[in-house]
DNA sequence: CAGTTATCAGGTCAAGCGTCCCGGACTCTT
DNA sequence: AAGAGTCCGGGACGCTTGACCTGATAACTG
C-alpha cells in the first residue's frame, strides 16, 4: 500500500471513519470496519492513533469544523434583509435535504460524547462553537447592512441555534412527509421581526422580567 | 424470588431497562444489567421477551407515553394567553430541568431506532405523537379561551415540537451555563404573537400598526 | 550505505455480548 | 395427590470487540 506520513494517514483514517459513521452508524463502527475502509490493516490503525477513543476524538472535531464551515457558507447578505434570512434558511435547509446523514451524524457524536465521561468537553466546545458561528454571522451581517437588534446579539445566536437543531431532527425523523414549509416561512418572519432593518421598533422589549 | 404472571414481569423488566438506559446510557444497557437492575436471572428475561429488541420496542412506546404526558401536563388554561403559554413553557423547562437523563433518553432512544432497521417507524410515530400532543392542545386550548390563530394548527404544532426539541438538546448539551431565559423570553413572546388573543380591549402589548 | 519510518499479515488475549438449554420449583387445576 | 403449565436459576455456547504483539518488509532520509 501507498507510503504516507503518518500525519496524512490518521486525516485519511479519520476521514474514513467519518464515512463509516456515516454509513453504519456510530454503534456500529468498528476499528477494524475503519481500517478496511481506509484500506489498511488494523496494525496501522493502532500505529496512528493511541486508541479508538483518540480516533474518535479527532472525528468530532473534524466533523465540528465541517459543520460550522455549512452554517456560515448559508448565510450570505442579500439585497433586503428578509432576503437574506430566508436564503440563509433556504440554503441551510438545502443541505440539510441533500446530505440527512450527516446530520445525523452530528446527534450521534453529540450523544457519544456526553455519555463517555472526559468526553463532555468536546460536544460543549461543538455547540458553543455553533453559537459563536451564528453571532459572527449577525454581527457580519450587521455591519454589511445597517439593522438594529430587538434582542441581545447571543440570545438570537443561541435561538438560532436550538431552533435549526431543533428543526433538523425532526426533520430527519419525519422525513418530507411533514410540511415543513410553512413552518420556515413562520420562522423566517420572526427572525426577520427580530432584525429590524430600520423602524424605531415600537416595542423595547426588556420591560418586567421574572427572575425564576 | 417473587413469583409473579409475565406480563408484569414484562413491565417490571421494562422499567428496570429505563433505568439503567437512564444512567447509564442506551449503549451500555446490556441484558445482563437489565436483569440485575430487575433483580432476576438473566433467563428471566428471555423468558418473557422473544430478544432484547423486543424489550427496547417496549421501552420505546412506554418512554414516548410518559414523555406526551409531560408535555400535556405543562399546559394548562390560564388567565391570559400570555400567562398560558409561558407557564407551558416554564412547566416543560422545569422538567427538563429536574430530570434531564430522562429527556436524554428520549433523544438516544430516536437515534438508536432511526439506526435499527425496521425501527424508523417507532422514531416516526413517537414523533407524530409529539406533533398530535401539541396539536390536541393547541385545539382545546382555543375551545378553552376565545382565540384565533396566524398560522395553522399543524404548523404551530410543529413548530413547537421542533423548538422544544432543539432547545432541550441545546440545555442538555450546554446547560445552565447559557442564557436561556432570554431566549425563552423570545420564544414565549413570538408563540403568543402567533396565537392572538381575540380581544382588542386594553391592549398592553403595543398594536403592531405603528400610529402617526 | 545505514537508519528511521511506515506498512503488513497473522495471531493472541480478556472481556463482554445475546442467546439458549435444562433442571428444578412453584402454582393452579382436576 | 397428581399432573400440567408457568416461572426461575445457573451455566454454557458462539461470537464480536478493542487492544496488543511479533516479525518481516518496503520505502523514504541523510
Amino acid at each position: 500500500m501507498a507510503r504516507m506520513p503518518s500525519a496524512e494517514r490518521r486525516r485519511q483514517l479519520t476521514e474514513a471513519a467519518i464515512r463509516v459513521m456515516t454509513r453504519d452508524g456510530v454503534a456500529k463502527t468498528t476499528t477494524r470496519a475503519i481500517a478496511a475502509e481506509a484500506g489498511v490493516s488494523l496494525s496501522v490503525f493502532h500505529y496512528c492513533f493511541e486508541s479508538k477513543q483518540a480516533l474518535v476524538e479527532s472525528v468530532i472535531t473534524t466533523i465540528g469544523d465541517h459543520y460550522v464551515t455549512v452554517v456560515k457558507e448559508a448565510l450570505r447578505p442579500r439585497e433586503t434583509l428578509e432576503d437574506t434570512v430566508r436564503a440563509g434558511f433556504q440554503a441551510y435547509w438545502d443541505h440539510v435535504r441533500a446530505h440527512p446523514d450527516e446530520h445525523m451524524l452530528t446527534y450521534e457524536l453529540t450523544q457519544y460524547a456526553l455519555r463517555r465521561p472526559g468526553f463532555e468537553h468536546l460536544a460543549r466546545r461543538q455547540h458553543e462553537m455553533y453559537g459563536e458561528a451564528y453571532s459572527d454571522l449577525i454581527e457580519q451581517l450587521r455591519r454589511g447592512m445597517d439593522l438594529r437588534l430587538r434582542v441581545p446579539v447571543t440570545v438570537l445566536a443561541r435561538y438560532l441555534a436550538a431552533m435549526t437543531d431543533g428543526l433538523t431532527l425532526n426533520y430527519l425523523v419525519l422525513g418530507d412527509r411533514a410540511a415543513w414549509t410553512g413552518v420556515l416561512d413562520t420562522v423566517t418572519a420572526h427572525v426577520a421581526s427580530l432584525v429590524t432593518d430600520d423602524v424605531p421598533a415600537a416595542a423595547p422589549e426588556p420591560p418586567d422580567r421574572a427572575p425564576r
